[in-house]
DNA sequence: TCGTTCACG
DNA sequence: GACGTACGTGAACGAG
């Protein structure tokens, strides 16, 4: 079981108003008031600082008020009416409580409509139903209603204790429980409010009923129970002011009652899963503290100790680095004080008694490089050969499980049995308390799941690594975040490669079949340089800025992924069979007939051979070879010849669409299919693609065909089991909308607003007319400048001459504007920086934007262009994910899978009749991923379809 | 191993 | 005057 969850509730305007009043008036550098801010943020420091404490917070949230219009001013038109405007120097501080609360990177809600009061109901009650204490922070007396336990009969299914609520005010630093709120009302919490209501309230302007206050009311109320019956009491009292007063107040007091009473049942707008609280990333909070001369905190930030930021619980004292900027180039940096590696020392562990020294180190050790040695790189079907550990450098263990076996004669080693070691391991490798560190877990998070052990919580060198330092080796071999790359470029150390422990090709041998000495050398010294990296890598996430992606994005989403790959899709083979059978008839036509009118045989598939046979022999115009002197036979030539009346360009064409569904698609798929669970297992890398995309393989499942009918029937053999279906939705549009938001380009934002079709309000704007041409046209030209346009891109793809589509963009981007200026400012921070950056912080470093070589440099001012673009919405989608099966938890779904994510588009498994609650919660998570960090101003719009396959979802 | 082609967003 | 022209991927295939 995880510890208790305790979440705070910042209730931040009130807070704001008294921290006003009680500090100095300070100024920031600009001369702009900030002492209620200095107060706010010091508050939030000491919450933040608490988080290690036995009644800290493990999760946060600060709550704000919208406006001061609720839903109570329709109920009573003078509620709140009286109150005076907040004092001058206190008006701009409001926008910087929320820029405090992003600094700590800690959500902040507000929802129009709603008071701060109603939110803070809503999650308080939401959380102790889940059996999570709560602790309000505030002294308004409205929200002490809400203290104490939550009732039996209101939890969730499967809690089996209530939480309990109370509240804190930080300026006193007292705690108020039942026994405060008896002691200040006279009645306990749940009477509060018909207390309230009959004194009333003069700050809110909240009527009661005028001559009653404090005392008289919380009399009434203990004395008769309630408001009602200290209502109805009146009747029988003797002739008296009190009893004209509750007379004639009845209605007055019970409309009271209605306005103090909180609204508990708010759709919160954010989970609660994402108020949790670990590790604060230090540098949005540097700037923060900078910008608004907050130095004292600045020093002791940087100090580390009594900080709360916490990237990792190791190498606290690593801060005196944290001046030096990060080197351009790389990070060829000499290792610190760390041994060179020595595979000699490291240790086979072959008995319980050794296997459970190591796991007795690595729980005091609180952190632990893990490895897993499998039979098989489809982690899906892998079978544990052998797990590593390392507890500090040279520190390193591997435990051989599998290995051995097919050799009848051979003698097997002796090794400690598969199910002990499981089972000893398990309590290990599953603490909250000891920090699993791997290079690509989610390998091993998959490999373990086989056998019951649910790796967590972990860090991943591979993902560090790609989050600090995505593009920036411009000659990217294998995307330069492999364990080998990454110990000779931080290590300086050059790792037992596996081909040399297993050889390659036919002579390769299983891992299991090394022998054990051998193996531990390979194997230990996985983990050894895994934990290397990790202490390298991890402290320099928060100086390279990266920290926040990291945590916030990258990091929760490796066991969502992993849990993805597991799940995998169902295919139904006996329909992809029958379609490979028709492509296999029609292309063998095919091929008659193009060697027919080619008047010879010849390899079809050969661009070589057909270029010769289309341009040499059959003397097609229209040829044009590439540097590799060879002419170029691709889709947009043939159609050209196509278009002239060469009847073979067609059958082409045809012949290659059927060749490539047949072997990429209808035959391969067949293959994948994972015979133990029927399946379609994808592997997701997350370090695939430069601009932070996933990228999926074995078999990519994110390039099925869509676009043509003849290719959408591969979309119907992904089936979901009997009763239940495939649920399918995608972001419409989402980067044109980021565009539009990133660029601020007022008609853009204004047609999304308004829900409408976005390429033909463009083309009504450039041309001044819809219809077919032009806004087929609009589409290309929005592409194009999502992708960093060229006049002759543009005049490639629209069939005109370069200076039409010169004064084409022109037009654009007078009618756009925003787009140059993001252009240019994007390129700019580029070729200064050297990397781009996300709305979420994510960076893509692009050190060929400086090359001498046009083509090169310009090929990397277009994907500079484009990066922020396709990666923020990469983090958008990254970010619902995350969220996904927590919402769904939330709603009773947790049986709802989600398959596969094609980057805009997520697709779920489930039960035919959960579809309609699964899909508005699927929804919502989907269009609200990008908050509370993000809020963009335009909507993100989601399409939603199901059915019986793939292609019926659509 | 490289270049070409083509499937997707 | 030559580059070679849209961003990001992965898989299959032929050719050397």
């Amino acid at each position: 079981m995880a510890d208790k969850q305790h979440l705070y509730l910042v209730d931040g305007s009130s807070y704001i108003f008294r921290a006003y009043h009680r500090l100095p008036p300070l100024t920031n550098p600009e001369g702009t008031p900030v002492g209620a801010v200095y107060g706010y943020t010091t508050m939030l420091w000491k919450l933040a600082d608490d988080l290690d404490k036995a009644e800290g917070p493990t999760h946060l949230a600060v709550i704000l008020d919208k406006s001061s219009h609720s839903f109570r001013n329709e109920l009573y038109a003078e509620y709140k009416a009286h109150r005076p405007d907040p004092p001058e120097d206190l008006v701009p501080q409001f926008p910087l409580i929320r820029d405090a609360t992003r600094a700590f990177s800690l959500p902040c809600i507000e929802e129009q409509g709603y008071e701060a009061d109603d939110l803070i109901a809503s999650y308080a009650k939401a959380a102790t139903r889940k059996g999570w204490d709560v602790t309000i922070v505030s002294s308004d007396k409205d929200l002490m209603q809400l203290i104490g336990q939550c009732a039996e009969d209101h939890l969730d299914p499967g809690v089996a204790e209530g939480g309990c609520i109370d509240m804190l005010d930080t300026m006193k630093d007292a705690r108020i429980g039942r026994e405060e709120v008896i002691e200040k009302f006279g009645v306990p919490p749940e009477k509060v409010g018909d207390v309230l209501a009959l004194m009333g309230d003069s700050v809110d302007n909240v009527p009661g009923i005028f001559g009653i206050g404090p005392k008289t009311a919380s009399k009434l109320i203990a004395e008769n129970g309630d408001l009602a019956a200290a209502l109805d009491s009146a009747a029988d009292m003797k002739p008296s002011k009190l009893r004209e007063r509750l007379l004639e107040g009845r209605d007055m007091a019970m409309l009271s009652r209605e306005l103090v009473e909180l609204k508990s049942d708010i759709a919160l707008p954010v989970a609660l899963e994402d108020m949790k609280l670990d590790g604060i990333p230090p540098e949005p909070l540097a700037e923060f503290l900078t910008t608004h001369g907050f130095n004292s905190l600045l020093k002791r930030l940087h100090a580390g100790s009594g900080s709360p930021t916490r990237t990792t619980n190791l190498n606290p004292a690593k801060q005196e680095t944290a001046g030096a900027p990060a080197s351009r180039e790389g990070n060829r940096q000499a290792p610190p004080e760390m041994p060179p590696v020595d595979r000699s020392g490291y240790e086979c562990v072959q008995t319980m008694e050794r296997l459970q020294a190591w796991i007795d180190r690595a729980f005091a050790a609180r952190l632990v490089a893990v490895d897993t040695e499998a039979s098989s790189l489809d982690s899906i079907q892998a079978d544990l050969v052998g797990v590593s550990l390392a507890l500090g450098p040279n520190d390193a263990c591997y435990i051989p499980l599998g290995h051995g076996g097919s050799d009848m004669f051979a003698e097997k080693p002796e090794q400690v049995p598969l199910a002990d070691a499981v089972a000893t391991l398990k309590p290990l490798l599953e603490s909250d308390a000891v920090l699993k560190a791997g290079q690509n877990i989610k390998y091993d998070i998959n490999v373990l799941a086989r056998h019951g052990i649910a790796l967590g919580p972990v860090d991943d060198t591979m993902i560090i690594s790609f989050d600090m330092d995505a593009g920036r080796q411009a000659d990217g071999i294998g995307g330069g975040h492999g364990m080998d790359e990454l110990s000779e470029r931080h290590l300086g150390h050059t790792t037992l490669a596996f081909k040399d422990i297993c050889g390659t090709g036919k002579k390769q041998i299983p891992f299991g079949e090394v022998p054990i000495a051998r193996a531990t050398e390979y194997a230990a010294e996985d983990a050894d340089v895994t934990w290397r990296l990790h202490t390298l890598l991890k402290p320099r996430l928060a100086l390279e800025g990266s920290t926040r992606v990291y945590e916030r994005v990258d990091r929760p989403l490796i066991p969502v992924v992993a849990q993805m790959e597991r799940h995998g899709i169902r295919v139904d083979r006996a329909r992809l069979a029958k379609l490979s059978d028709e492509f296999a008839t029609e292309t063998a036509k095919l091929e008659g007939e193009i060697h027919q009118l080619a008047g010879q045989e010849f390899t079809i598939g050969s661009p070589k051979q057909l270029g010769d046979i289309l341009f040499d022999k059959l003397g097609y115009k229209g040829g044009r070879k590439g540097k590799s002197g060879q002419y170029s036979t691709d889709q947009g030539i043939l159609e050209g010849l196509a278009a002239q009346g060469a009847e073979i360009a067609q059958k082409v064409l045809d012949w290659r669409q059927l060749a490539k569904l047949k072997s990429t698609y209808t035959d391969a798929l067949q293959e994948a299919i994972n015979p133990a669970t029927g399946r379609v297992h994808t592997s997701y890398s997350l370090v695939g693609a430069q601009t932070g995309r996933l990228s999926s393989t074995d078999p990519n499942l994110q390039n099925i065909p869509i676009r043509t009918a003849i290719g959408r029937q591969i979309r119907e053999a992904f089936v979901p089991e009997e009763g239940n279906v495939l649920l399918a939705a995608d972001y419409s549009q989402i980067e044109l909308r980021l565009a539009a938001h990133m660029c601020d380009v007022p008609t853009l934002k204004e047609a999304f607003l308004a829900g409408e079709d976005i390429h033909a309000r463009t083309a009504q704007e450039m041309f001044g007319t819809v219809d077919r041409d032009t806004r087929a046209r609009a589409k290309t030209v929005n592409f194009a400048i999502l992708y960093g346009i060229s006049r002759w891109g543009l005049a490639g793809r629209l069939g005109i001459e370069p200076d039409e589509a010169q004064a084409i963009i022109d037009t654009y981007f007078q009618r756009f504007p925003g787009i140059q200026a993001y252009i240019h400012s994007t390129l700019e921070q580029v070729r200064t920086r050297g990397y781009s950056e996300t709305l979420f912080g994510r960076k893509t470093w692009f050190p060929r934007i400086t090359s001498t070589h046009q083509a090169e440099r310009q090929g990397s001012e277009r994907a500079a262009i484009n990066a922020p673009i396709q990666g923020t919405s990469a983090d958008i989608i990254k970010r619902a994910m995350v969220r996904m099966m927590p919402a769904l938890d939330e709603a009773g779904l947790g049986h709802v899978r989600m398959l596969l994510q094609v980057h805009d588009e997520l697709v779920f498994e489930l039960p035919e009749g959960d579809v309609d609650t699964a899909g508005p919660v699927i929804e919502r998570v989907m269009a609200e991923a990008a908050l509370p960090a993000v809020e963009l101003t335009v909507p993100l719009g989601i399409e939603i379809g199901h059915g019986k396959s793939w292609d019926a979802a659509h």
